[in-house]
RNA sequence: GCGGCUGUAGCUCAGCGGAUAGAGCAUCGGUCUUCGGAACCGAGUGUCGGGGGUUCAAAUCCCUCCAGCCGCACCA
């Protein structure tokens, strides 16, 4: 079915074109009718006419009988209210639309997301939530929109920090690294990683060690896979605790390009692109100075022979767009990369081998704070761990549900703490701009009040509820939807808003626009059930109301999974 | 120094070229003998960081200043 905004704006758009052809009607939803075309305005300005002379034209012109009924107001607004039979029939299409207007796409790309990207040495902690989180929304959007998603989870298995960690385990004594767990891992990598800072020694064995890693010295390498096995089916866990799509299938670390990268120097040296600097290999990217004003180089291969990250990340974009066929590539990093990757694209696209067509995006995001302000910490001023910011929502959860003495029973009532705790820290996480730093409230994200996971569960469970009291499977009937309350008919234009939200929120790569819409529509939705008895109302209306109350529930349903948070039948 | 990001109501955040700047929380006041009250309705508060400019129209675009955060060659 062809949306509501789609509708309105193509019959606009063929107006507006007999005046200028490509003119934008600048159609958007309004307080002051249901929708509102501010383009005229502008149009006028260009053909030197009165505003309110061509919003008169464009009316004449516009083929909205059946459709809207136009106004014009102010210095030439052209204000829509839909008529009730168009109304009516666009919900009639929702409700027989599985997708509620959401059209698959005709052309299905490869769209290639990095997100996640631990180092595989340690437990996930906050610092990896937002990839997480936002990456996994993202995926799952794409894939809803009818695209081929490819996860890849780019770990940190290689590297300095690996050989760093496998020269500690040597020094220490290997042992029965076969039980090593991950929580000795962490421990073991803070060790590590103390030696590495305060001991020259130790920090120049860590970096021939990368280079035996890179060479595939076999017993470096016996060492490394005892760690990055391990690791990976924990991370696995986390995954499945978190209720994200990724799998240990996805990841695709650093060290599954290290057989490329030589190639990677090979090849930008016979495009004439490597320049040595200080016995290092670089590329000078035109655009790019440092603090002195100077070229700044990406460097590809160190002055000790070994790979930066630049020559693997170099490497993976070869092989996203050679193996993969990514038509389209994006890399949910947080802002401090933003640099890096500019670096990385533009000399991936000076070497050929990032073609215009494919579109490749870094998509940033900003920093998890505390109620302080700076980068959330634990009390005692450690990084918090995923897994543990998970248990405290789930027990916080749990302690709610047993107040409000449900007649679940325990293994159900705590799943639903589950469902409920990731859902708050979920969309906490996606429903304010990811550009922005967001601050870390536990309190605020887990509360059933406000515009939290929580409440728009409880908003959804309340709807199937509803039918649950029916007592018979409901199957919505043909009706005459009539909508003569004010509430019914709000509900109804946000019901018919879905595809709009969903694309823009897509297009901009933004959750938080479809997150927006969600609580808006919940807000739409409470005024209604409060003001429209349904079970107690009688005949067409009843079925008109029942009709509404299943729409709802199958766009919050939806919008929820897509965002990757559970909508529970019963709260 | 250069570059980037951020600065909107007491707090947390939407809005990013359109008509009186919105929501949640908190506060205060109401409603309803609940189709699940984990509800609804109403009220108040804002130099949209400051100052210039562009525009018929600026929180939104441009410049500048202030404040904060981040990045700026061999750690990823």
């Amino acid at each position: 079915m062809t949306s509501t905004y789609d509708t309105l704006l193509s019959r606009l758009q063929s107006a507006f074109d007999t005046l200028e052809e490509g003119a934008d009607p600048v159609l958007r939803t309004s307080d002051r009718s249901d929708y509102q075309a501010n383009g005229v305005m502008a149009l006028a300005k260009r053909l030197g006419r009165p505003p309110r002379d061509v919003a008169e034209e464009i009316l004449g012109r516009a083929e909205l009988s059946g459709v809207a009924a136009v106004e014009i107001a102010g210095p030439g607004f052209l204000n829509l209210t839909l008529s009730p039979e168009f109304l009516a029939e666009q919900l009639t299409g929702l409700r027989d639309d599985d997708r509620l207007g959401i059209e698959a796409v005709t052309q299905t790309k490869t769209v290639v997301i990095d997100y996640s990207a631990p180092n595989v040495a340690k437990e996930m902690h906050v610092g990896n939530l937002r990839s997480t989180v936002i990456g996994d929304a993202l995926a799952r959007m794409y894939r809803f929109a009818g695209h081929h998603v490819v996860a890849r989870n780019h770990v940190g298995d290689w590297g300095t920090p690996f050989a760093m960690l496998i020269e500690h385990l040597l020094d220490s004594g290997e042992g029965d690294d076969a039980t090593l767990s991950i929580g000795d891992l962490d421990a073991f990598y803070k060790e590590a990683r103390t030696k590495f800072d305060a001991d020259d020694s130790f920090k120049e064995r860590s970096r021939s060690r990368v280079v035996a890693l890179q060479s595939g010295d076999p017993e470096t390498l016996r060492l490394w896979r005892v760690i990055v096995d391990q690791s990976i089916a924990y991370l696995d866990l986390v995954y499945r605790d978190f209720g994200v799509t990724l799998t240990p299938n996805d990841v695709v670390g650093e060290s599954f390009y290290n057989n490329m990268l030589s190639d990677v120097v090979t090849d930008l040296a016979a495009a004439g692109l490597i320049v040595e600097s200080g016995g290092a290999l670089c590329v000078f990217p035109p655009g790019f100075t440092n603090r002195d004003g100077e070229a700044l180089p990406l460097i590809v291969r160190k002055s000790d022979e070994g790979f930066g990250y630049a020559a693997s990340d170099l490497a993976a974009v070869r092989d996203r767009v050679d193996n993969l066929h990514a038509d389209e590539m994006l890399y949910v990093v947080g802002v401090p990369q933003a640099q890096h990757f500019e670096m990385v694209f533009a000399v991936a696209r000076m070497a050929g081998w990032l073609p215009e067509r494919v579109r490749c995006e870094h998509v940033t995001f900003g920093n998890v704070l505390g109620p302080d302000r700076k980068m959330f910490k634990s009390r005692s001023g450690e990084t918090v761990k995923l897994a543990s910011l998970l248990g405290e929502a789930i027990e916080r959860a749990d302690a709610a549900l047993q107040e409000r003495n449900s007649d679940l029973d325990d293994a159900a009532r705590t799943q639903l703490a589950v469902e409920i705790a990731r859902a708050a820290i979920k969309y906490a996480d996606l429903s304010t701009d990811r550009h922005h730093d967001y601050i870390f409230d536990l309190d605020r994200m887990i509360a059933f009040e406000g515009d939290t996971g929580p409440y728009l569960q409880y908003a959804h469970a309340r709807l199937r509820s509803i039918f649950r009291r029916l007592g018979t499977p409901w199957e919505s009937p043909v009706v005459a939807f009539s909508l003569d309350t004010p509430q019914e008919r709000h509900l109804a234009l946000g019901l018919l808003a879905f595809p709009e939200a969903f694309e823009a929120s897509l297009a901009t790569l933004q959750p938080h626009r479809l997150c927006v819409y969600l609580f808006d529509l919940a807000q739409r939705l409470t005024a209604f059930y409060d003001a429209c008895p349904v079970l107690t109302s009688e005949g067409v209306l009843r079925d008109q109301r029942l009709a509404l109350c299943d729409l709802a529930a199958r766009t919050l349903s939806i919008g929820l999974s897509v965002l990757g948070i559970d909508a529970p039948e019963k709260m």
